[in-house]
DNA sequence: TAATCAATTAAGCAATTGTTTAATTAAAAA
DNA sequence: TTTTTAATTAAACAATTGCTTAATTGATTA
């Protein structure tokens, strides 16, 4: 969602004079940020609930896209579509059967996100 | 040939009619589904580069808003709004101080989350 | 009280996202 | 070969998202 700066000048024109951190402070805060740069890429990822739900079927079992399809009740191009992001993402693999294609996880790690988030979930309400 | 369904009804007009899981599977899994629902919400607050640099930040230490405005180099709205979300999502909290509002972690396990992803991302790389 | 500053909210908008239908590709069967 | 089936891709569209500016609220200070 990248916008272009109109304004010439600082994007902070409105913010307060006095801040808390020493300008020090505010530095070392922004190298902290390349720590996480590209992070949310994963989360974007699992941040829509068909995708979530792909991932968690395929740590069960290997499955092609029409089972997916089926089980999640969804048109084929919808489930190959995000199919292709996971894909280029590297959290799943595929392999061809036939006419049949079928998907894997790539990245076992995923799971002990969802699962994390699970138990965030399961405290919180 | 036959097969001539009306479209009017189910979305799965497409769909293969040889699948893999039996039919018994296909019903497990639908219901396997439900242990996920719900779940995307908070990767959806993840998902957004700016909100994982504002709950990065706010794991190491309570700011107010202009403090990560100017970290950030946002502007003031555009950080309130995303807080906004997340205080929804009980994911921060807030404490007035005279005119400024602190921001701080709500849920500590946000953290594992994100670790949990940073570790994933030094690996696949 | 009025003035000022930090933060929130509202309205408008461009960019992105997720889905649909239709067309295309890939592989197997007739 | 042609036909059929599974999957992908393309184009179009509605819905959502994140940002901007402007207006408003809340709290302190003159």
């Amino acid at each position: 969602m990248e916008k272009k700066e109109p304004p010439s000048q600082s994007k902070n024109n409105d913010i307060c004079d006095s801040f808390c951190p020493s300008g020090a402070e505010i530095s070392n805060f922004k190298e902290k940020l390349l720590e996480v740069a590209g992070l949310s890429e994963i989360f974007k990822a699992l941040g829509d609930e068909t995708r979530t739900r792909i991932l968690y079927l395929l740590a069960h079992r290997e499955l092609c896209v029409c089972d997916l399809a089926q089980i999640l009740e969804m048109s084929l191009p919808a489930v190959s579509h995000h199919l292709r992001l996971l894909k280029a993402l590297r959290l799943v693999k595929y392999r061809r059967r036939g006419k049949m294609v079928f998907y894997s996880l790539d990245d076992e790690h995923i799971v002990n996100l969802i699962r994390e988030a699970q138990e965030h979930f399961a405290e919180g309400r």
